[in-house]
DNA sequence: GGGCCGATTGTT
DNA sequence: ACAATCGGCCCG
C-alpha cells in the first residue's frame, strides 16, 4: 500500500453517517501527527472498531457523563480516553451531534519513520496521542491531528469479526480490517 | 468516600 | 494465565 494517490481531508460529513459505515470506510485513510517539532508522523488505518451509544458495550452507553461527552458532540473530532491505568486509545467521533458513536482505531500501517502501531494502545504510544488531544478537530490540517481520505478498500478486501477485548456485545461482528495486512492487531478474537 | 472494573499489553 | 495501574462511574 502506498500513498501516491490522490489524498483528500476528512469531512464532518463523511463522520456524521452511520458509525458502522464509517468505520469500514475508514479503511485506507491516513492519520497524521504534527508533533510539537512540526514533524509529521502518518499511518494508514488498517483496522476499527465501532461503538455507539445503544451497545452495551460503548462508553456512550449510560448516556452522558465528563467522559462520554466528547461521544455525544460533533462528528469529525477526536475522542482520546485513557485505560488500564496506562494506555491511551484513539477513535473519531461519529454521527450527528447528540447521537453518540465512534471508530476505534486499533492499527495502523506505518510510514517511515514509524512502528509498532498494531493495537490500540501501541498506535496512540507511537503517535503521542494522548488524552490532551481529546475533541481536537480532525478535518484541520494546521492542527496536531488529522485523517485524509482517498484510497477505498475494496469489499473483497475488507473483513469483519467480533470486537477485541470487551466482555459484554461480543457477538456483534462490529470490527473491520484489511485481509493479508500484517500490522493488523490479531487475526482473530480470543475465543472463550 | 469506597470499591469495582476496564475498547491493553508484556511477561510468566 | 496473569499482573500492572488508575480514572470513571456506580452505589450509598
Amino acid at each position: 500500500m502506498n500513498l501516491t494517490e490522490q489524498q483528500t481531508l476528512l469531512t464532518r460529513v463523511f463522520c456524521e453517517r452511520k458509525t458502522l459505515t464509517v468505520a469500514r470506510d475508514l479503511l485506507g485513510c491516513v492519520l497524521h501527527r504534527r508533533l510539537d517539532d512540526n514533524t509529521v508522523l502518518s499511518g494508514i488505518i488498517v483496522e476499527t472498531e465501532a461503538y455507539t451509544q445503544d451497545d452495551p458495550s460503548c462508553h456512550a452507553y449510560r448516556g452522558v457523563t465528563p467522559r462520554s461527552k466528547t461521544l455525544y458532540g460533533p462528528p469529525a473530532k477526536a475522542y482520546v480516553y485513557f485505560i488500564y491505568g496506562m494506555y491511551h486509545c484513539f477513535n473519531v467521533v461519529t454521527e450527528p451531534e447528540h447521537t453518540a458513536g465512534a471508530v476505534l482505531i486499533r492499527a495502523l500501517e506505518p510510514v517511515e519513520p514509524l512502528k509498532n502501531t498494531h493495537g490500540p494502545a501501541r498506535l496512540c504510544k507511537a503517535m503521542q496521542i494522548t488524552r490532551e488531544l481529546n475533541e481536537v478537530d480532525l478535518t484541520d490540517t494546521d492542527g496536531p491531528l488529522w485523517i485524509t481520505t482517498g484510497v477505498r478498500i475494496p469489499d473483497n478486501k475488507v473483513k469483519n469479526t467480533t470486537r477485541i477485548g470487551i466482555s459484554v456485545a461480543t457477538d456483534y461482528l462490529w470490527r473491520f480490517y484489511i485481509k493479508d495486512n500484517k500490522h493488523v492487531s490479531v487475526k482473530e478474537p480470543r475465543k472463550k
